[in-house]
DNA sequence: GCCGTGTTCCTAGCAGTGCTAGATTCCGGA
DNA sequence: TCCGGAATCTAGCACTGCTAGGAACACGGC
């Protein structure tokens, strides 16, 4: 019985320590340095020890990683807008956005670069449906919106991170799509 | 003499086949099945032969298919907005961009997500600037409001592109678009 | 306590990758 | 015709993701 626990305890500790080093590993050092053989160093075990948890390969951690990367976007999100209303929550939102990209580019490339996770579809995780809710609601519910809303701050957040667009005028770039989008959703 | 040219002529022959077929294999079958054993056997020459052409290796092959891409989005973009004026050139301007993602997506994976070319510096190529340029003039002629504007037509292309955003709404999130940066360029 | 049993784990290896040193072939010029 | 230098290839390195096979281990029944 208890043994039994015990093992399915580690089991999960030792799933979460794979996802853990993967998503530290990549932002230390990027995630093309994130290979199978590294992993299995820095948990202290052998490769095919992966395989018995994500059998997908690493193409299933680089998701997981992602998958846990959409929760905390999610969390953000709705932690900054909480309590605010009108334009202050659209720059409430957009600025927690934007820095969740930059503070975590590592995980945001496995969100939206790398891991192939469905989204407008009827599988989609709950953590990705909250994100999008979070954006939506703040934009007046409306789901057009959302979704262009979504793309200009996924935009400049991507851009930003290639060095497309200046740092400099970063501050009012925040402020121009926050007046784009608080005048949309108040119409 | 006449040697010396024709050899010249034959090198950069090979130069422009390497760059067409990375791309024509890339938007074939993805980028993961471009190598540089495949690319050696499509333009019928051992491996070395590519590093003679590009000494920074398969990145620099995926950076030349990126510039050229650049290129042409330019001269896409600048061909739609021709001789339009208003809210009817900031559409021509969006279904240009968007369908040239939506056409060629390996081109448009290189330009932003595989290849590392500065923009917002002072050794960026001059397809870069030609295609910021056509939108920054055709939204007024405002650096900040052609960075936003980029950025939301680079996010829809990339969400959609990932399948993040439901493909049936596409006409009518086109529209928004629009709407939201005529409105930002009339102003 | 002991012994089969089944799980858990590791070693070793495969095929494929980007890239390069060294040998070889080729070709223009004398 | 032959030589010298450039152009090109063969063979190999170190690495990648992944897996088959065997070894070691802990467990449950006697």
């Amino acid at each position: 019985m208890a043994i039994q626990e015990r093992k399915a305890r580690e089991r999960a500790d030792r799933h979460a320590r794979i996802v853990a080093s993967a998503r530290d590993l990549a932002e230390e050092q990027g995630w093309e340095a994130v290979t199978t053989r590294r992993l299995a160093d820095r948990i202290e075990y052998s490769q095919p020890v992966l395989y018995g948890h994500f059998p997908g390969g690493k193409d299933e951690i680089v998701a997981a990683v992602a998958l846990a990367g959409f929760g905390e976007l999610a969390e953000a999100l709705e932690a900054a807008v909480d309590g605010r209303r009108g334009r202050a929550a659209v720059a409430a939102l957009t600025d927690a956005y934007l820095d969740f990209a930059a503070e975590r580019p590592a995980v945001y490339a496995a969100m939206f670069d790398l891991a192939a996770i469905p989204f407008a579809a009827d599988d989609t995780p709950a953590a990705l449906r909250a994100g999008f809710g979070a954006v939506r609601s703040t934009l007046g519910g409306d789901d057009e919106l959302a979704e262009v809303g979504w793309a200009a701050l996924h935009g400049l957040a991507t851009l930003r991170r290639a060095g497309r667009v200046p740092a400099a005028g970063e501050t009012r770039r925040r402020e121009r799509v926050v007046d784009l989008l608080h005048a949309a959703a108040a119409r």
